[in-house]
DNA sequence: TGTCCCTACTTGTTCCTACATGTTCTACTA
DNA sequence: TAGTAGAACATGTAGGAACAAGTAGGGACA
């Protein structure tokens, strides 16, 4: 399976400018040239250059020509793990306690999160998560059942989520999806991590996957905002993950 | 200066969805029918639908049609920009309105974030950012003066400060350090914003700096957590400290 | 009943042409 | 010499055509 024309040329373009063949403000040959260069319609060539510059490697000035962006920076470089690694390397000690954990069915939303039929068994992992002895988070963790039979023999008061995974099912996380968002502890959120009305809380919603794009997990979480805050590094590349502010994509789950 | 076919046909089909005339999930005619619809090629239609999947709205599968989007993680475009451009990529319209626009001077906690000697001047502005024409964030934007004399003489309530940083002061942000918070909205803040108490905002406080690594900004934000999450990435694939949760590294700055 | 295949339909890719619009530089003109 | 008209060239927009590739559904067949 070859990829597409305009894939190559955009690759080969991209090249280019990562090995330093193209300066960054360096002029690219004109569309008329390249098409000519690569024996390929110009509408090809717009469509590579089109790939480019909607990730922000180049840009298109009318009348004058298509350029090699300025401020293009090295790829964000930003680690992912569970909770339980994040507060060990913090020096923190982390233990858990285990609200709810079974096999449930995916709901339509579940299926599509995890890309698993409607109906398909989920493992259900509710946790109350404690840092130092005290509540820290709400921890509620869906799994497709198939990849894992029998992962809820593991005790996860004790355990690490991901190390199981990694450990019995060769499941490693790769990359993940995340969203932040900051709302008021629901009366039984609150009362589970000891806060009292209004407590602010922050809720994040995360899709992990492999390396192959397999999805291990889906996560949302409550965290005590007078405790946690969460804290990134954006770098102002053009193409890698970044973190943008996005406006309104929840729906689904709802706090029960 | 009547925009390009293909922008107004965008721009049609963007409304029916922001209406709800499209539901999430629903599905375009088809090209061809789009086409005939409008009475322009399929070429047209395509250059409409390609712009509004690069902004998320819809999303096209092969053999079987476009749809309006409605995953929980969108694709985004994702930089590091100003709150104007994360926007404007998003397709929304941008306002400011200025609450304070000032030299002040640098107290212990602004000359260590800044860089710059205690007492030295800082620029200080405080602005309502607005967001299809309601009130969406409150920020507070901090630069050393010693770069940017007569940086007051803008009008930030029309201009984006990023613009100005770059074309008139030469300073392009390159990196950031980020961290997002969860708090109850004070009452001047939910005021402002239009907010009932007790209403969640999302509290970010942001670093930027230059290549060099000087500081260009420090900014607290609030936004309204209603209309605002943050969108990240997370990879697994190197070895420098990403995001991670932070315990309560805060100092400084409270709010006024 | 279950499988396979064919067909109809949809989006994806690639080519073509034509004209519009913006920029730059040159050469002519006043 | 200064100013301008215009050539040359760049990207932007619009339309047409053809074939590739993927999906869904119906129908034939075992």
């Amino acid at each position: 399976m070859t990829k597409a024309l305009y894939q190559q040329i955009a690759d080969s373009i991209l090249e280019q400018i990562q090995t330093g063949a193209l300066e960054p403000g360096a002029r690219l040959p004109s569309e008329h040239d390249l098409s000519e260069q690569h024996g390929v319609g110009r509408n090809t060539i717009r469509h590579a250059l089109s790939e480019l510059a909607a990730k922000g490697y180049v840009e298109s000035v009318q009348g004058v020509g298509t350029f090699v962006t300025e401020t293009l920076f090295p790829k964000t470089v930003e680690f992912l793990y569970g909770f339980s690694q994040e507060m060990a390397q913090r020096g923190k000690t982390v233990g858990s306690q285990i609200l709810e954990a079974k096999i449930i069915t995916a709901d339509p939303f579940l299926a599509r999160i995890l890309r698993v039929q409607l109906g398909a068994e989920v493992v259900f992992l509710n946790r109350l998560r404690l840092v130092d002895g005290k509540p820290a988070a709400i921890e509620r963790a869906y799994l497709p059942h198939n990849f894992c039979h029998g992962i809820l023999e593991h005790d996860f008061s004790k355990e690490s989520l991901y190390d199981v995974l990694a450990a019995r099912f060769n499941m490693k996380p790769d990359h993940a999806e995340q969203e932040i968002g900051a709302e008021i502890a629901t009366p039984q959120v609150a009362e589970l991590m000891d806060l009292e009305y209004p407590a602010p809380v922050l809720v994040i919603r995360r899709e992990t996957r492999t390396a192959e794009g397999r999805v291990i997990e889906y996560v949302e979480s409550e965290f005590r905002a007078d405790r946690f805050r969460f804290y990134t590094n954006l770098k102002a590349t053009a193409s890698s993950p970044g973190a943008v502010f996005q406006r309104f994509p929840i729906e689904g789950l709802q706090e029960s």
